[in-house]
DNA sequence: GTCCGGCGTGTAACTAGTTACATCGGCAAG
DNA sequence: CTTGCCGATGTAACTAGTTACACGCCGGAC
């Protein structure tokens, strides 16, 4: 099955190939000629090809994502705003999940290469660094999202939270609704969530209130968490605040209190990361990201390719429900 | 920025660009004559250029996705069931959301095209029909999801849930736990929303239970599901369950009834579409659609690309928790 | 010593477009 | 009447690859 080209609509309108060309991108062309090769182009149904405008433009006009996991509501966000700019600026948005799949993000990040995007954002962890590296240098925009990078080179950039504030505002609710023991549960040990901790740590502290290194445990996979919600729950003191570091795992945190009958915020308070569609009808207080301007921004970055590298931080939001009591 | 070519890679080793390709695509080359071509392409940091293959290919290797809103958990999964059988294929996905609107649709199917995608995967309405049927016949694979096609030429396929079949599932279910009064809210006109009223009633009825034409309010948007919920509500005989015939308002019905103070099963049986990731932790009863299944079968038949059109329907599955009350 | 075969390689044509440059015709100015 | 210029169009080179075909060269057979 041959597709028509523009070889074919040049002969079916009795023009050159390079007069078909210039009425498609507007030439020069006398109207009665344009005329013509716009008739032709309707009877035979021609769609330009796009992947040979972008071999000569010297690269294709889609942007590249390679995400962890779509599942988590940050990313889903994170790729409405990206799929927004890339909409507004006639890109598309060519797509890869790697499921934390350290394998996978190598190649996928090398096939976007491959496919001459016009820029790449990168969610996925560092084993695609030294990659993404070398495609900024060679002329490929590159976004970072979710963790800064040492030492850019021109043409890498980064998108981030501010996650030290974000956790300090942690602290600050929670003493603020009364809480003195907090029990936390971390997703692993990449910088976002150590950050978020260390500020948590600092905040409490001018309190007077302490947070051992003990009160803080990993739960690298959801299967984990159940585990180290019981741990935390036989801690003593007792914790009075039960406070998730990741987004990504508070339906299981809320799955484990729920096993145990604890209800929040009578038995004991809740705090999570990231805001969530059904985060208002449980009740659960969040500190939110603003994902959606995240991705926009990032992928603004993309299509303006600064020469400097470009740093953001994104301040954290308290959204304020039940699920930690009252604030004093 | 020039990025490095074939050409440059053929002058570092001393050999001719045709050499190259067979090294790198496994034609006759003498070893050491490789080893001189790859030492190079290191060197070099040469990626190939994946457009220029498409397009010497006819098409490239991506799976084109067009969907309608990636915020509903349906489309989430089929995704992520795609993107499996993509990178399976070692081919990415480009991705493209339209958000209900019909103008994009459009302009979104048609850009798949220009960009030669290996085939496309649609969840949009109508509009899109007659350009899809197009590039199916013009030999670009294209799968419809959640809707069948008629009269369907070879290479337009379709991946649907048995509409009818979900309707009486939820008869059956309301039926065994003893409703006797429903009120259903619709998320439009589409077909499928009107094949599972139609199951629906069609279950009912057997039963002796009627389903008045006003007993089916529609809602076309999140923000009117509150006033829609109202009417059902003031009906009488007052209704002992609501019927949700789509995923998408899943929330949105929840949040209206709970404004209301009624909880399930004990005010009100609550029974809606589509498995969701919060729903075994509020105990919602749903109609699952197997979605992730749907998106690999429908990325598969791309990568197979059957002569004769396939059309693939999908069994719904009640997924009993408690909010519509005990089964008898 | 020629002939034949096949391996290894280069040349050039091909993919589907864009665009720089050449060319042609017509009209106005000198 | 010639010159000059400009608008409209064709020719051909270019993008970055793949691949059909030709050719040189070496070995073994006759």
């Amino acid at each position: 099955m041959k597709r028509t080209t523009i070889a074919d609509v040049a002969a079916a309108a009795d023009v050159s190939v390079a007069t078909v060309s210039r009425v498609l991108n507007g030439g020069l062309v006398k109207e009665q000629t344009a005329t013509r090769v716009w008739d032709a182009v309707t009877s035979l149904d021609y769609t330009p090809n796009a992947l040979t405008r972008s071999i000569f433009a010297g690269r294709s006009s889609t942007i590249g994502v390679v995400i962890d996991d779509l599942t988590s509501p940050f990313y889903l966000d994170l790729m409405r705003g990206i799929d927004e700019v890339a909409a507004a600026n006639d890109s598309l948005v060519m797509f890869a999940n790697t499921f934390h799949r350290a394998d996978r993000e190598v190649a996928h990040v090398q096939t976007m290469d491959e496919q001459r995007v016009r820029g790449l954002i990168v969610t996925s962890g560092e084993s695609t660094d030294e990659r993404t590296r070398r495609m900024a240098v060679a002329g490929t925009p590159c976004v970072i999202v979710a963790r800064a990078v040492p030492d850019p080179p021109p043409g890498l950039h980064s998108v981030t939270l501010d996650n030290l504030a974000a956790g300090r505002t942690m602290a600050e609710h929670l003493l603020s609704c009364g809480h003195r023991s907090v029990g936390v549960l971390s997703a692993g040990t990449r910088p976002s969530q150590l950050h978020r901790a260390e500020g948590l740590r600092a905040g409490l502290a001018e309190a007077g209130v302490p947070l051992p290194e003990d009160a803080v445990v990993t739960a690298a996979a959801n299967a984990e968490v159940d585990e180290a919600i019981g741990v935390l729950l036989g801690r003593r003191p007792s914790p009075d605040a039960i406070v998730c570091l990741a987004g990504r795992r508070t339906l299981a945190v809320h799955t484990a209190l729920s096993s145990r009958a604890l209800t929040f915020p009578g038995d004991i308070g809740f705090l999570t990361m990231d805001d969530f569609a059904w985060g208002p009808a449980l009740g659960i207080t969040v500190i939110a990201q603003p994902s959606y301007q995240m991705g926009k921004r990032a992928a603004e970055v993309i299509v303006d390719n600064p020469d400097r590298p470009v740093q953001l931080t994104f301040a954290p939001q308290l959204i304020a429900r039940s699920s930690c009591g009252e604030q004093h």
